[in-house]
DNA sequence: CCACAGGACGGCT
DNA sequence: AGCCGTCCTGTG
């Protein structure tokens, strides 16, 4: 086990569990095992200390700085956003040490056209069908986990094989976006040079992406902050709070007001939403 | 058994 | 360009 001193808010809790992942499990005495590209760890806090271990300790701290986003000064942004909106204060106060994942391009990419019309505990059981059936076991403290598969694992699997993973509709979707990402029509590593406005079209011309979809895999796996992603809860927080009805008319608030940092401000929005009567 | 929740698509104005 | 029925699965 490695233990990361903490010196800036770090909610370990709200980071895993605030949506942004769906690969993770609670364990009885409260910590977490959550599953990363190439390995399995298991995380909690203790006296100011992020306490790590995993099967593969190779690297482990950096590997955990870099996923938790743990380098990233979080202030600079908060400072930004309570300039922009008084609003926002409460929620900005609350998430404070809420920090963005840094997840795999692939797997996120998978992990979000399932999203689409879809329930958490469906993802998450779509996601756990596929790694458990093409990925690469992983034994960890006397349990048994699976790493989710790369692009080329799932080079020859069907349609028939996806939907018996519980993905729905979406299961042409995931094929075609398999079979772009083999025959190198699509580069994952192109995204994050783009700017962002390029990089949701391009993303958006595939089937099963649309503007939700696209904004997620841009700030969860190549952390551009100046998307929007609007599904059902925000259109009713922003009809709510701020009287603002419309994809597009939501769209332009967010951007005119939080700019660079939109996509932060909404995490913060559904944090706060989501967790304050606790 | 039915109603509903959750984004993208495609066919219709 | 905007509206709306449809897609699949799980839950109440």
């Amino acid at each position: 086990m490695i233990k990361i001193k903490i010196e800036k808010p770090f909610k370990l809790s709200d980071t895993i569990t605030c949506g942004q992942i769906f690969r993770f499990f609670v364990q009885e005495d409260g910590s977490y095992d959550v599953i990363l590209k190439d390995r399995v760890i298991n995380v909690f806090m203790e006296d100011g200390f992020l306490c790590v271990s995993s099967n593969n300790e190779n690297d482990l701290e950096n590997v955990v700085k870099n996923y938790f986003d743990l380098d990233n000064d979080y202030s600079v942004i908060n400072s930004f956003l309570e300039s922009k909106d008084n609003k926002l204060i409460p929620a900005i106060k609350f998430s404070d040490g809420l920090m963005m994942i840094r997840q795999d391009p692939f797997e996120t990419i998978i992990e979000y056209i399932i999203s689409s019309n879809n329930g958490v505990p469906q993802i998450a059981n779509a996601l756990n069908n596929i790694a458990t059936r093409y990925g690469k076991k992983v034994n960890f403290n006397d349990k048994e986990y699976y790493l989710f598969p790369s692009y080329k694992d799932l080079k020859n699997v069907t349609e028939e094989e996806l939907r018996a993973c519980k993905v729905g509709f979406r299961d042409k979707y995931i094929k075609r976006m398999i079979d772009k990402i083999n025959d190198n029509d699509i580069d994952l590593n192109e995204f994050y040079g783009l700017e962002t406005n390029e990089a949701l079209n391009k993303l958006m011309e595939n089937a099963g992406i649309g503007p939700k979809v696209a904004s997620c895999i841009l700030l969860f796996a190549y952390q551009k902050y100046d998307v929007f992603p609007i599904d059902t809860w925000v259109k009713k927080v922003m009809k709510k709070d701020y009287a603002i009805e419309g994809e597009k008319n939501i769209r332009n608030f967010a951007i005119k007001t939080y700019g660079k940092y939109s996509a932060i401000a909404i995490q913060y929005l559904f944090n706060y939403g989501r967790n304050k009567e606790k």
